[in-house]
DNA sequence: AAGTGTACA
C-alpha cells in the first residue's frame, strides 16, 4: 500500500465490484504503485495538516459529508486528495477537487502530480475550459466548478467520482453555492440506489458519495448543518503573526490617507513591500500619480520606491512587474483591487494598507439593473487582507478604519447568488433535472422574486414552455457553454442566416476589453480604433476587429500597434472554435453567413436582447424599454454620443450612472417582433414603456 | 460629452 513510516490505514473502503461505465485500471506501470517519492516526503510530512493526517481519513471514512477547515498554507487542498489516494480509496472511483479560478486548478494539479511521481494526465490531472489534461487513469482531478456543473449535465449522478472536494468554499460563488445544492442531492440519490441501503430499484451498483467541502473562515456550523451534520475538522495554517493597526478616527479621504500611511512606511520602516488594497483602475491610476510626485521629494539618500498597479484589465506585461524583485534600495508598492485578496498571491508583502473598501457587484431583481458600486468589506475580507502581510514573515497591516469601523463590519461578504441575475443558473439546474427550481435546497434560498424573475426571462426566450418546463429549445440552449440570452441569438441565428457572424459577436463579447485604452496614450488608441468602427455600433465593429485579427493571423505586433488586448482575442478565438464545435455537434452549420446584411445579424441579437433595449426621446435622451429608466450609452461605446431611434445593449450597469455597454442602433419595430409571447404577454411593464412601437 | 471589482462554462 504505502511507503510511509506512520500508520495508515491499508484496509480499503468495502468497494463493490467494478460497474460497467467504470473507469478501467491501467495494468503495470510504475503509476499503479501507490507511494510517495522520497524527495517530496519529508517536504509533506513538515506540512501542518500532516499530524491530522489520520483524523481526516478516519472523519472521511465515517461521514458522508466532512467539513474541512484550515487556513492558507495548511496544505489541504494538496495533501487530503493525496491521502485518500494513498489509503486506497480512489481505486474504483476518483476524486474530483474543485477550483473557483482556472489558475488554481491547472497550478495544483502540476504540483500535485510531482509530489506524487506521476505525469500530468496519468494519475493526477486537471480540467480546466478549453485545458484538459485528464485520462482514463486519471484519479484525481483538480477541475474548474463551472467545469464540473457540465460534467453533471452528461453524468448526472457523477458515477466517475467516488469523492468530491469543494474547495475555498467560503468564496461562496454562484456556481459552488449551485453545486452545493447539486452534489447533496446526488449524494442522497447514490444512497438510495446503494447496493445494501433501503431501496435497491435499480440493479445498477453505484457507490456512496463522499462531499469534503473545504472553507478557510472559521464559520464551518453553517456548512455542516447544511450537509446533514457533516463532521467539522479544523487543521492548522501556516502564516506568521500581522500586527493590525486601526485609525483612531474615521478617514473622510481614503486616497490621501493611503498615500500618507504609505510614504510613512516607506521612509519610516524596515524593509519589505507594500501592498494597498483600493476599488478600481481610476483609483489606482490617481494614487500612483500622487506616489510618483512624492517620489521626486525623497531625500537623495533615501531607498527608492517603485509604484505597481495591479488590476485585471492591465496587459499581462505590466502585471508580471509584480512578481518581479524590485531592484536593490527600492521597495515596491502595489497597488491593487480586489484581484490580490483572492486571485493573485504576491510574494514579498510585509505591510498591507487596507481602505476597507471595495466595488462589489449588486443586482435589483425588481429592476433589473445591476450596478458595480464601492461598498464597505466584510471582517472576513478585512482578515484576508490582514493576511497577505503574514505570508513570508511577520507583518503589519495598517486599516484605514477605526476599531468600531471594523465591528461594525458585515460578518462574511454576501453569498453571490443573492446578488445577481440568476437566469443562467436556472437554467443549467433545469437541465440537470432539477425542475422544481423554487424549491431547491439551496444554502441561502435567493429572493423569490429574483428567481421568478429569472424564470420569466427564460420564459421569454422560449426556454421554458408553459408549465415551466424546459422546453425542446431550453435544452438545446443549456449545450451551449452561453448566456441565455446569446444561445437564443445563436439559435436565431439559422433562420436568419447568419451564424457566422454571431459566432463571432457572440466571442467578442465574451472579453471585456477588446479595445485597449492605455492611462497616457488615450487619443491614439481612439484613432486606432477608429479603423474598425462601424455606425452600426459596438457589434459589427467588432466583427471588422475580428476579421481584420485573422487577416493579419492574430499577430501581436499589430495588436499592440492597434490597442487591441491580444490576450483577449486569443480567448476570443478559444470561444470561437469551441462554439463552432457545438454547433457542429448540434447539427447547425457554423458557415452559414450573410455576408455584408448585417440588419439580418442586428435583428438576431434582438431577439435575445429584446429586454435590453432602450428608444430614443424626444430630448435626445434613450429611455429602457423595460423600466423606462434613463440610460446613457457608456463613453466607451462607438455609439456614445450618437442619435438612432432604437438602441440594444449587452450591458446595463449602474456606476456613477446608469450606463449601457456593447450597444448598437436597431429599428423600434424589431423590438415587439423578436418576443411576441413577451410583449403580448405583458406581464413586466414594456407595453406601457413602448408607446411608439405597436405590439403584435 | 466622459469611464469597467473578480471569476467561470
Amino acid at each position: 500500500m504505502t511507503n510511509t513510516n506512520t500508520k495508515t490505514k491499508t484496509k480499503t473502503e468495502a468497494t463493490p465490484a467494478k460497474t460497467a461505465n467504470g473507469p478501467s485500471r491501467s495494468k503495470g506501470g510504475s503509476d499503479q504503485v501507490v507511494s510517495i517519492p522520497k524527495r517530496h516526503e519529508e517536504e509533506r510530512k513538515r506540512l501542518p495538516i500532516y499530524s491530522a493526517r489520520d483524523a481526516i481519513l478516519a472523519g472521511i471514512k465515517k461521514h458522508p459529508s466532512v467539513i474541512i477547515v484550515g487556513e492558507t498554507g495548511s496544505g489541504k487542498t494538496t495533501q487530503i486528495p493525496q491521502y485518500i489516494l494513498e489509503a486506497g480509496w480512489a481505486q474504483y472511483g476518483a476524486i474530483a477537487v474543485t477550483q473557483p479560478r482556472r489558475v488554481a486548478a491547472t497550478s495544483l494539479a502540476r504540483r500535485v502530480a510531482e509530489e506524487a511521481g506521476t505525469k500530468l494526465g496519468q494519475r493526477v490531472g486537471y480540467t480546466v475550459r478549453f485545458d484538459d489534461t485528464s485520462s482514463p487513469h486519471t484519479k484525481l482531478k483538480y477541475l474548474t466548478d463551472g467545469m464540473l456543473m457540465r460534467e453533471i449535465l452528461s453524468d448526472p449522478l457523477l458515477h466517475r467520482y467516488n469523492y468530491v472536494l469543494l474547495d475555498e468554499a467560503h468564496e461562496r460563488t454562484l456556481r459552488t453555492d449551485i453545486l452545493f445544492g447539486m452534489l447533496k442531492d446526488i449524494q442522497s440519490k447514490r444512497h438510495q440506489l446503494k447496493p445494501n441501503g433501503s431501496a435497491t430499484t435499480t440493479p445498477r451498483i453505484v457507490d456512496e458519495l463522499k462531499i469534503i467541502v473545504m472553507s478557510a473562515t472559521l464559520d464551518a456550523e453553517r456548512f455542516a448543518k447544511y450537509f446533514n451534520n457533516a463532521e467539522i475538522l479544523y487543521v492548522e495554517g501556516r502564516q506568521f503573526p500581522v500586527r493590525v493597526f486601526n485609525t483612531l478616527e474615521p478617514q473622510p479621504d481614503y486616497l490621501d490617507s493611503a498615500l500618507v500611511t504609505a510614504l510613512q512606511i516607506h521612509t519610516e520602516q524596515g524593509p519589505g513591500d507594500v501592498l494597498v488594497f483600493l476599488t478600481g483602475q481610476e483609483e489606482i491610476e490617481n494614487l500612483e500619480k500622487l506616489l510618483l510626485e512624492q517620489r521626486q521629494r525623497l531625500p537623495a539618500e533615501a531607498q527608492d520606491l517603485l509604484v505597481c498597479p495591479l488590476f485585471a484589465a492591465l496587459p499581462p506585461a505590466q502585471q508580471a512587474l509584480v512578481f518581479t524583485p524590485a531592484p536593490p534600495r527600492t521597495r515596491k508598492i502595489i497597488l491593487a483591487t480586489n484581484i490580490a485578496e483572492t486571485s493573485i498571491t504576491l510574494p514579498g508583502i510585509r505591510y498591507v494598507i487596507d481602505t476597507g473598501v471595495h466595488k462589489s457587484r449588486g443586482y435589483s431583481s425588481k429592476i433589473g439593473i445591476e450596478s458595480l458600486l464601492v461598498a464597505p468589506i466584510s471582517k472576513s475580507s478585512a482578515r484576508q487582507r490582514t493576511g497577505r502581510a503574514g505570508r513570508e514573515a511577520l507583518g503589519y497591516c495598517y486599516r484605514l478604519y477605526t476599531e468600531d469601523g471594523f465591528a461594525q463590519l458585515e460578518e462574511d461578504s454576501e453569498p453571490e447568488i443573492l446578488r445577481c441575475n440568476l437566469a443562467a443558473a436556472i437554467l443549467q439546474l433545469k437541465a440537470a433535472g432539477v425542475n422544481d427550481v423554487l424549491d431547491f435546497d439551496y444554502m441561502d434560498r435567493p429572493p423569490k422574486l429574483a428567481l421568478l424573475r429569472a424564470l420569466e426571462q427564460l420564459y421569454a426566450l422560449n426556454a421554458l414552455d408553459d408549465t415551466g418546463r424546459l422546453s425542446k429549445l431550453g435544452k438545446w440552449m443549456a449545450e451551449f457553454p452561453l448566456d441565455p440570452c446569446f444561445a437564443k441569438v445563436l439559435f436565431e441565428s439559422q433562420a436568419h442566416q447568419c451564424t457566422h457572424e454571431v459566432i463571432d459577436i457572440i466571442a467578442l463579447l465574451s472579453v471585456d476589453t477588446l479595445f485597449m485604452m492605455p492611462f497616457h496614450k488615450r487619443e491614439e488608441a481612439a484613432e486606432a480604433r477608429q479603423k474598425f468602427t462601424s455606425l452600426d455600433g459596438d457589434h459589427i465593429t467588432f466583427l471588422n476587429l475580428q476579421k481584420a485579427y485573422q487577416s493579419v493571423k492574430g499577430d501581436s505586433q499589430w495588436c499592440s500597434d492597434h490597442f487591441v488586448n491580444h490576450r483577449g482575442m486569443h480567448h476570443v478565438q478559444e470561444v470561437r472554435k469551441q462554439l463552432r464545435q457545438v454547433c457542429e455537434r448540434v447539427k447547425v452549420n457554423p458557415n452559414v453567413s450573410c455576408g455584408h446584411d448585417f440588419d439580418r445579424v442586428l435583428q438576431c441579437f434582438t431577439t435575445g436582447f429584446f429586454h435590453q433595449t432602450a428608444l430614443l426621446q424626444p430630448d435626445g435622451t434613450y429611455r429602457s424599454v423595460i423600466g423606462s429608466q434613463y440610460v446613457r450609452i457608456h463613453p466607451s461605446s462607438t455609439l456614445f454620443g450618437k442619435r438612432h431611434e432604437a438602441i440594444l445593449y449587452n450591458e446595463l450597469v449602474f456606476t456613477t450612472r446608469l450606463y449601457v455597454r456593447g450597444v448598437s442602433a436597431i429599428q423600434a419595430n424589431w423590438i415587439p417582433e423578436a418576443s411576441p409571447r413577451y410583449f403580448r404577454q405583458g406581464q413586466l411593464t414594456a407595453k406601457a414603456a413602448l408607446p411608439s412601437v405597436k405590439g403584435p
